[in-house]
DNA sequence: GTCTATAAGCTGATAGAC
DNA sequence: GTCTATCAGCTTATAGAC
């Protein structure tokens, strides 16, 4: 018997590298538009200018490559609210929250996008991770929620609601992007419309936790 | 504003209505599970529980039958907010915006899931409604909100980012229902998830238009 | 209108030269 | 590691009996 599992990567060439990081780019955006069943190997290797079977040689099956794009999106996912403590201003704890994930979602929109249509579908590839990670991971950041709801610093809200609120609308903003910009009736996500819209969610959820949001936005 | 749709076939047998309808139905959670690439006509015909050849017979192209499951989506979509008026007040007209938007994305998550698919992949079909059916109507209940704007009914506020807000925060429990479920460790969106959810959200909306909510939800 | 059989072309994946 | 050529199976769609 011999391992389950692959090289861990001891001595893998600069080339090998730069190639697979080439095909999980590409993956990245054919999966995020496409789905898994929609996208199309051919129009993947087109995407990373390169002929198809150098995918095969270094991801075996569109399943694996599917899986290795997942684990890179998940492994960079929920950093934005990890510092917030009890100790934390709650107003400036949500206001680096929103202000985060909105980034991610305008600077990497594929990511999103990948996560959505995985959900969408069932979750049939992350249904360990909404247990295994997700689940532990929001309730620990419930409980410093909850910790600021004991120290009335904030008034009493669902803690694993509001941090789902949170995900929806900054990750709608990428999802849905073709729809907020025709409905914002602008050309492009710009900085401008990204100040915009941090500023006026960063707002409205401060004000939804019955927090003081600051004088500027609308 | 959209006007009510008028039968195009007076001549249509019963038969072929109900098989259409039987189509139509199959083919909403077929597009909307795995995209317009992703579907697969055979299985279409399995969820509908007919040969796959009938399929073909009432609609020509999978195109066309995927436009035709599109336009049946929109012509039901925004009336929630449609009666709100410069004279109602603010705080009923949002609430029964989200409650019914919430109960459209919880009986008909196969509807929301085929928009979303859609889309994410920057809405090849549906360029057009963006400009020419949508966008009109957000301008026009747009004016309403502004309306109580100018009316101190409510604080200023960006109209447009507030009808986007609603929908991203309840078309997110459906189209990440599988999410939503783990985070809440809930095995259904029952009756009563549902209702915490919509008095979750009705609450917090308000709070964020500055409006006093009522005294029950957390 | 419904069905069986099947066509024409595309799909993921592999073999084997370099 | 990279590429050309190619396979077996699946895809949408159609032909034609009933």
């Amino acid at each position: 018997m011999v391992s389950l599992n692959e090289n861990p990567t001891p001595a893998e060439s600069e080339a090998t590298h730069q190639t697979k990081q080439k095909i999980l780019s590409a993956a990245k955006d054919e999966f995020a538009q496409f789905g898994f069943e929609g996208a199309r190997m051919q129009r993947l290797a087109n995407r990373a200018d390169i002929p198809k079977p150098n995918i095969h040689y270094h991801f075996k099956t569109k399943q694996q490559l599917y899986l290795a794009v997942l684990e890179q999106i998940i492994a960079s996912w929920n950093q934005a609210f990890n510092h917030a403590t009890p100790e934390s201003d709650p107003a400036e704890a949500l206001e680096l929250f929103v202000r985060e994930k909105l980034n991610q979602a305008r600077f990497d929109p594929a990511a999103s996008r990948l996560f959505a249509n995985e959900m969408i579908q069932g979750a049939p590839n992350l249904k360990r991770y909404l247990s295994t990670d997700m689940r532990p991971w929001v309730l620990d950041r419930a409980h410093v929620i909850l910790a600021w709801v004991a120290a009335k610093k904030i008034r009493p809200i669902d803690p694993e609601r509001l941090i789902f609120l949170v995900w929806s609308v900054t990750q709608h903003y990428a999802d849905f992007q073709v729809q907020a910009l025709a409905l914002l009736n602008r050309a492009e996500f710009d900085e401008s419309v990204a100040q915009e819209t941090s500023d006026f969610l960063v707002d409205f959820v401060l004000r939804g936790c019955g927090l003081q949001p600051k004088a500027n936005a609308s």
